[in-house]
DNA sequence: GTGAAAGCGCTAACAG
DNA sequence: CTGTTAGCGCTTTCAC
């Protein structure tokens, strides 16, 4: 039924050797007109190469997996589409998997990956490895991998692309600070993964710089989600009524401050002043306008594609690559003179 | 380098057949004795089978591709999530594939995907097939093709899911009309793909049981985008000062409308109410939040992939699908009594 | 410039 | 229960 190099091979009494260099556009060895002839009858016929038979003798398959957490966050979705961009202007192809924070499906998906043997992986990770043993079979394999976003201990041998995250922390504190008050919360995402700890470390680093002692009431933990920075806020502001700004650990968290904030008849600037993180395209849509600390998603994932094709090339392109963030300063937060 | 079937095999002492019933879970024709062996040597060394070389005589590949216009457009990013649940449930892995409506660049993906064998694909046309002698080509492959969204004249052999368009858009148009006002317009996204004409069937049903006349200065397109639909809604209102209501294509539409009357200073919904298409994330997050008729875009997008699966294994699942909208009330409208 | 042959890693009869 | 053999569709020497 379907048909194969040996088809096209035979229509144009050559061998499937002579097809095989046409195929693969080989300068030499194929002369012009068997070339046409057999361009002609491939083109009729509409034979399609077959390019995992292909892969299976090259052993490459212009594959690569994306593992992000999920595709519907904003964040991940530009990201995604970075990655993607870079890779199809090379000639690859992307395998998407949304893991969902959850260590079990990450490693589902990075087996599939395996076995479908992408030349490389692009990985938003859900943390360390829980399953030691796949750890271990997963360093031995030896495939390139880029980490984006995140890093984690299990992870360390890999490089990737980031952001400076504790700067980013710091810098939406530092501007909180500037509004001329001492009680800045910070409202993080899931407790115990990269960004989260350096986003604090940044708060840390501006409240101590500013004199102030840290306030551990002030600091709360949930995950990234509308709904823990709904829950968060709530609970925590109904402590601490004194609290006049708010650091959230992502852009997300943030629509939920706001939208707490909303409830509780609290004025966003007026009463209280809210930071985010990322950027993402609704920070502008939503009203009170995020202010936040931005970063080049699309970017990211660009970058950490282009240079995942380079290792696969193996192109000197050694350590983590730190993209710069820019504050955004919008209408969640008052004007300063 | 890499090790293979043939490895395990001469480690475990026996054949790599036998090696193969194992990895394939075959229940018989292995001792529960060599499994254990075969499986231990197996976890030992990391051996990862190497499914591109399965593939190809089996002639499957468990492998989708998805086709959609852009993955940062949270409706599509809730499609590909539908999709992409159902596939891992099902054990297939899902190429991404951004088209950006442009039709070249969906021939090269649906050509990429071709050379990869995927076992289907889910498609959100850009529209007809462009280059004719592709079209021909795709067409006598015969791969298993389900449609998302939108149809297209020259893919009326493939079935789909979708929603009612007529439906949707009468509905939006009916419930401005509900208003008691006549003038409402439509703010439609591109000209000529399916879904915005069937919109437009929709909304101008429901004016003409109306009774009014239809005004074709009230009916404007551009595309999917805010950006098209603040621009228009800005030349259309300094117009037509007189328009009460408006049926926006789709939120993302919806939301460019809102912007662009904000600007104007025109209120929202007092002076002008607005309604969009679609139910995005972000239409609750939006001030004033958005009145819109909701398409259930994730069960589209698993529904999709369950009849391409069903379709992959000649399952009977004959015929388009249509899945019910439902129009919910928020605040670019007002209250009705 | 072209073809024959071997082999990539795996599965699928068919024998034993 | 297990091994042998013959491919799957393609690339890659190595001759001619």
């Amino acid at each position: 039924m379907k048909i194969t190099i040996n088809d096209i091979a035979k229509m144009a009494n050559v061998s499937k050797a002579t097809v095989s260099r046409v195929i693969n556009n080989k300068e030499e060895g194929v002369s012009e007109e068997t070339r046409k002839k057999i361009l002609k009858i491939i083109d009729e016929v509409g034979y399609v190469p077959n390019s995992n038979a292909r892969s299976i003798t090259v052993s490459e398959t212009k594959t690569i997996g994306l593992v992000i957490p999920d595709v519907r966050n904003l964040f991940f979705a530009e990201l995604a589409r970075g990655v993607e961009d870079c890779s199809s202007e090379h000639g690859y192809t992307v395998f998407l998997c949304n893991s969902d924070m959850d260590n079990y499906k990450q490693k589902i998906y990075l087996n599939a990956l395996l076995e479908k043997r992408v030349d490389g992986i692009i990985l938003d990770t859900s943390g360390d490895f829980k399953d030691k043993k796949f750890k271990n079979k997963f360093y031995k394999i030896d495939i390139p991998v880029i980490l984006i976003d995140r890093k984690a201990k299990d992870l360390e041998k890999y490089k990737g692309v980031f952001i400076d995250n504790v700067e980013a922390g710091y810098k939406a504190t530092k501007y909180l600070l500037s509004g001329g008050y001492e009680n800045v919360a910070y409202i993080g995402g899931t407790y115990g993964i990269d960004t989260t700890m350096k986003r604090f470390e940044g708060y840390k680093k501006a409240i101590e710089e500013a004199g102030i002692e840290l306030n551990p009431s002030y600091v709360v933990y949930g995950d990234y989600s509308i709904k823990s920075g709904h829950e968060n806020t709530l609970s925590l502001i109904k402590k601490h009524r004194e609290i006049k700004g708010i650091f959230a650990g992502s852009d997300i968290i943030a629509i939920g401050v706001i939208q707490a904030l909303k409830e509780m008849n609290i004025l966003v600037p007026d009463e209280i002043e809210v930071v985010g993180i990322d950027n993402i395209s609704v920070s502008q849509l939503i009203t009170p306008s995020l202010t936040t600390v931005a970063q080049p998603i699309y970017k990211i994932g660009y970058r950490a594609c282009k240079k995942l094709i380079n290792y696969i090339n193996h192109k000197f392109d050694d350590g983590d690559e730190y993209l710069s963030t820019e504050l955004i300063v919008r209408d969640s937060t008052r004007k300063r003179i």
